[in-house]
DNA sequence: TCTATTGTCTTAGTTCAGTAGAACAATCTG
DNA sequence: CAGATTGTTCTACTGAACTAAGACAATAGA
């Protein structure tokens, strides 16, 4: 069961990294169609955000398409996220892995990784 | 001269964004001691915040060790941020790149890329 | 010395995020 | 049918981000 987690250093308000989570989890397969995201209140008992911020998130999902929330029984992932088939992840995961291994042979840190590929995915031009 | 971009639709606090973008192209080598920022006007007449937004940014940086602020010259770095060597960098930028024209021919976009780099970042546990 | 350029400060206002708390309504299960 | 569980709504409040605007002060260069 996916389980979310909010940081409060980051800046980002929590009901977006809330929804971010959940795209991400649906991004990599972790929450299907049919699957059940946590309820509200298990939200709110793991990561101490309010109720109403908690909401705020699972309706922009439910705006956005990707999930249905369904007063007495809880909030179900309705859509797929990802243009990838699984089996092409696994090969992809484990080559970023050894990647990740050499950068940090090499001495980076996470946010050395995240602003390399922030240079590479915007074309690297500078 | 590295430019500053701020995304309002991303939720992020402005003046985290600029911060976030003066620590990146520290990393990548962009910028480097002895290096003048954009001036404040100059960010106020290129990403359209406020003055007292940029200042804050920046006022952040100094605190941080990383810029110091001179009232009549500028802004000027003050530090060397990322833990490479910028020879290392280069070969670990191709591998990445590379990789990434591997993920986007699978299909994979922006979002997904990030997911998977987290999620291998953060150990895989699942 | 004067002008231009730079960072800095202040006040007051708006908007948004988040909270607390209580209560309501729909669904499900025993 | 009743209780438990779930999503939902509402009000009122606090705090943070951001803005506008003007003015001040330090530095640099002509």
């Amino acid at each position: 069961m996916v389980e979310f987690h909010v940081d409060r250093g980051s800046g980002l308000p929590a009901y977006l990294q809330l929804g971010r989570q959940v795209r991400e989890a649906m991004r990599l397969g972790w929450l299907q169609p049919g699957d059940r995201l946590p309820t509200v209140r298990d939200v709110v008992a793991t990561s101490g955000v309010n109720a109403n911020t908690v909401l705020k998130a699972y309706r922009e999902l439910e705006l956005a398409g990707l999930v249905e929330a369904r007063q007495g029984s809880g909030t179900f992932v309705k859509a797929s996220l990802g243009s990838a088939a699984p089996e092409d992840l696994d090969p992809l995961r484990a080559t970023l892995a050894r990647w990740v291994a050499e950068a940090r042979s090499a001495g980076l840190e996470d946010e050395d990784i995240y602003a390399l590929l922030r240079e590479v995915l915007s074309g690297g031009a500078q």
